[in-house]
DNA sequence: TTGCGGTGTTCCGTATCGTGGAACGTCGTT
DNA sequence: AACGACGTTCCACGATACGGAACACCGCAA
């Protein structure tokens, strides 16, 4: 499948200016495939090999593509590093809640997520993997949806009925596994237990086999932007286990939003209202 | 000053595709500067409101840029984020290296760096601070210089003279304490010495108070690429100490290098031909 | 209230600029 | 030697982005 120049929002007429887009649809491509020629590249987003090439050689210029030496092959550039470093460094987030992430790591022995909400997913902006042999491996920087796992579902419960509208609006409810909600109704009830208990609970809803525990992270403003959440095998996620982690994960959620500065009625909120137990389906 | 749009490279006509050029130095200036409007960013790189605005309404489209909800104020975006991750993934150097580099912390207590060799500087692409109150501390994706590191010395040295010419052509040798080798012979001779110790040495010519010693990385073809180093207080950098760090690093670095595949003559090379002293400019 | 200086946003005629097809140079393979 | 596939260069055309100016909107001060 071909990436189109659609923008993410365009369901307005602005498609942006034509060169720039194009150019970003490049380093998609790139981004998604790895290394490619420009004919290849021409061929994967419908553009003539002159413009690719041209398109290329301006990206080259400043640092967002390179290429191999002596064969042709292109792809990203140190400077897209560059710059996603900066964008970490500027989000306090990161900076308070790593250290939370690496203690709910060795609490839990289980991979820890800390997530932010972008245009309908969710971002894993630090990921601590236990030494254990079965673990979840998610790659920083990679995206995830928002409808079935707790990160994403920590995050969507407190968001306002009317953007949950406009995001399933646009994404749908896609189904990963039998698990997935993919009704919208069941899923805006879930929802509405999560805000009762706090936490939310993916029962192999994102992936076959795995279950995870998130809660919500709150900033300054009182506002739910962020979430943080364990992540393992589904055989170490019993209703007991399940608990325990809730506890961990509500308890470091609820640090990481007071040390952005949340008041005290925000974090009560997200420590939800009762700690009644989760069904687990077996 | 402004951020111009003149290319990396531009020394040739070719000055890019206008419009994807000048999105670059959107992103260059909020990469500087944090978060800016729509007229500041304008006057910063000597655009029309209206030009600026249009660039940044497509780079928001893409999710290369944001904006704060009520000030229109826009900054890097995420995607930036979640591409400059993707680049670190395609290279094994950093998951092969991240291990060594957390050792050689805690072997050394002291701040690491694996830098990669880009356009004429060194490009840090990985840090590991130790638990120190009197460190270094140099940000992820960050640049050095690669004329007074011990990082850009270890890969300088084993640069082909012709490269060396053409970045000190471009670049000069820029002084940035008392201590910088700023004149070419001087600097050629320091490089000779690292390739017969088979480590850089970096006695404040970078920041006052602080040395280091680094060791170059070869690949697969047997070229060095890369670098890694221990930085700290020059108190903790006598002789002794420095050869001792340079035992530790050159044997990361061969570590490192044999895992990328770099044949035994070159790590030979690497852990150069005599061990002998540094002499420290007390 | 009424201005004012500062934003961000939109508009539209113009000519600049990017476009893309086709031709070219250069490999490696048959 | 001929082919195919690649990256690269070229150039006339016209679509497209440009940018100045007008607009809408705020917060502030008089």
């Amino acid at each position: 499948m071909a990436i189109t120049t659609d923008a993410i929002g365009a369901a307005n007429g602005f498609a942006g200016v034509q060169s720039v887009t194009r150019a970003c649809v490049l380093l998609d491509v790139l981004a998604r495939d790895g290394q490619l020629g420009v004919t290849e590249i021409g061929r994967r987003c419908d553009l003539p090999k002159g413009t690719v090439h041209r398109l290329l050689m301006t990206l080259e210029c400043r640092g967002y593509v390179e290429r191999a030496a002596q064969d042709g092959i292109y792809r990203l550039g140190l400077k897209l590093f560059e710059l996603g470093s900066l964008v970490l460094d500027r989000r306090e987030l990161v900076t308070e809640g790593r250290r939370h992430v690496v203690r709910l790591m060795e609490e839990s022995g289980e991979t820890v997520h800390l997530g932010i909400m972008d245009g309908g997913h969710i971002v894993n902006l630090a990921v601590q993997e236990p030494p254990q042999a079965i673990r979840v491996v998610t790659p920083v920087g990679g995206r995830s949806p928002i409808h079935c796992t707790s990160t994403g579902k920590a995050i969507a419960a407190h968001l306002p009925p009317s953007d949950l509208q406009a995001l399933v609006a646009e994404y749908g409810l896609p189904r990963y596994t039998a698990n997935t909600l993919s009704d919208m109704d069941v899923w805006l009830a879930d929802l509405a237990e999560v805000r009762v208990r706090g936490f939310a609970v993916d029962q192999e809803e994102h992936r076959e086999g795995g279950r995870s525990v998130g809660a919500p992270i709150a900033n300054h403003t009182d506002t739910v932007f962020a979430s943080i959440s364990v992540t393992g095998p589904t055989h170490r996620f019993t209703s007991e286990q399940i608990a325990l982690f809730a506890d961990m994960v509500c308890d470091a959620a609820a640090d990481i939003s007071r040390s952005l500065g949340a008041g005290s009625q925000a974090v009560a909120i997200i420590r939800g209202n009762s700690r009644k137990g989760v069904i687990v389906r077996e």
